[in-house]
DNA sequence: GTGCGTGGTGACGAATTTGTGACAGACGGT
DNA sequence: ACCGTCTGTCACAAATTCGTCACCACGCAC
């Protein structure tokens, strides 16, 4: 039994649906209205997120990025729905990173089907779509650091920058690149917010902590296993 | 701006994209049909290759096998795309060579994110490989001195020097051209400090540290191997 | 051997760069 | 509205790095 969010317009409401993958049917759970579907998605998390490109009063990709910029509701795969199969659309819509997308006009069977599939297909897929480093591992979909084995809570902030140095793979990332990558560059962000959110890594890593160096005048640096001396 | 190769056969033809590394996009750029993968890949010179290996008509195998025969297309990594996530499909691509592989099915985000990752580290190899000489590597991404396979820290000042005298190859670097270089020429600068940083370098070095000679009314010299007489 | 010039050393203080703990605002959840 | 968490900033402490110096050592020419 899977939990499916469908984020629709036609129907009027966002529809917090129970998919039941044997037999093959959605059936309605909630249908609230007043609040945003991202609201929706982080309390829930369902299974599966189908998303309308052609919403009413909101476009359907702002509501895309917010779903990806929470790392509760970034793992979950989407499904788009949209208006014309046209490759501006299908690209934009890989662009983004959607998992999947259906053109309209499609027949509800299709979706079930490519509903169905992606379920399927996702479980998969979570399982190595991590990132492994020694005692390190990275859930990219999680959004979940598990270190030797024990779950650590991220925030997202600290995970996006966890996630950036580790995947330089021992490389050097500059200080100004990580600002760029995880806050967007914004010059008002003075000199210690970098340093700040490292060290907050660094307690949450315990005695892993050194597994982030310090590069003196460049930035930091990631290493998988305690460095020889 | 990365150039990809998609051989592949759901969209039942070859696609060439252009990968924006920065802003994970990949945009169509040919679509053309009667020409051969490897013909494509020898006229273009990708980036990055990514090769199903379930294509319709021919073996997904003997392609890559075709592309490392040739001297223009044998040096671009290839990103495999395996069916089943076997051990034999695994071991099979590794044994041939592919630089990663994702196993079906996979989420186009997973695919962007291999696929960056894939372009980032090659990029570190063919455009800024590392100098070696001798038991010395120097690792420009990482910043870091690998002696006789011990990693050594290295001050941002002290890379500067060495990378030039190391890249002098052998050539004798006068005094003011390293203080011009590493310094910026400033003429505040007297005589002692390079000297000091030489000195510094040349502790670090440990037994190695005659490898910097010193030549006197001249500047410095960087030999790597033991001097032969 | 002596004397001059150049390079090597060790120490030191200053400047730069990071690490830390505290704090207030923002945001979201209840 | 209340509360807890997440975040960006600050002021200040700690840690390195760096440039200079005074002084020593060595090489070379006489």
């Amino acid at each position: 039994m899977h939990t499916v969010l469908v984020v629709d317009d036609e129907t009027d409401i966002l529809e917090l649906v129970v998919f039941n993958l044997e037999r093959q049917q959605f059936k309605v759970l909630t249908a609230d209205n007043g609040i945003t579907a991202v609201q929706v998605a982080k309390e829930k998390i369902p299974d599966l997120i189908v998303l309308d490109l052609m919403l009413p009063g909101m476009d359907g990709f702002s509501v895309y990025r917010e779903l990806r910029a929470d790392p509760r509701t970034n793992g979950i795969p989407v499904l788009m729905l949209t208006a014309k199969g046209e490759v501006n659309d299908r690209i934009a819509g890989l662009e983004l990173g959607a998992d999947d997308y259906v053109t309209k006009p499609f027949s509800p069977r299709e979706l079930l089907l490519r509903v169905r599939a992606l379920l399927k297909r996702t479980r998969k897929v979570t399982v190595d779509a991590s990132l492994k480093s020694g005692d390190f591992l990275l859930e990219r979909n999680t959004l979940k650091l598990f270190l030797a084995g024990r779950p650590v809570d991220l925030t997202a902030t600290e995970f996006k920058l966890l996630r950036l140095l580790v995947e330089a793979n021992g490389e050097v990332q500059e200080r100004d690149a990580l600002l760029r990558e995880v806050w967007g560059y914004s010059d008002t962000m003075l000199t210690r917010t970098l340093d700040t959110h490292v060290k907050r890594l660094r307690e949450k890593l315990g005695k892993h902590a050194e597994c982030i160096q310090t590069v003196r005048g460049v930035g930091y640096r990631f290493v998988g296993s305690p460095t020889p001396a």
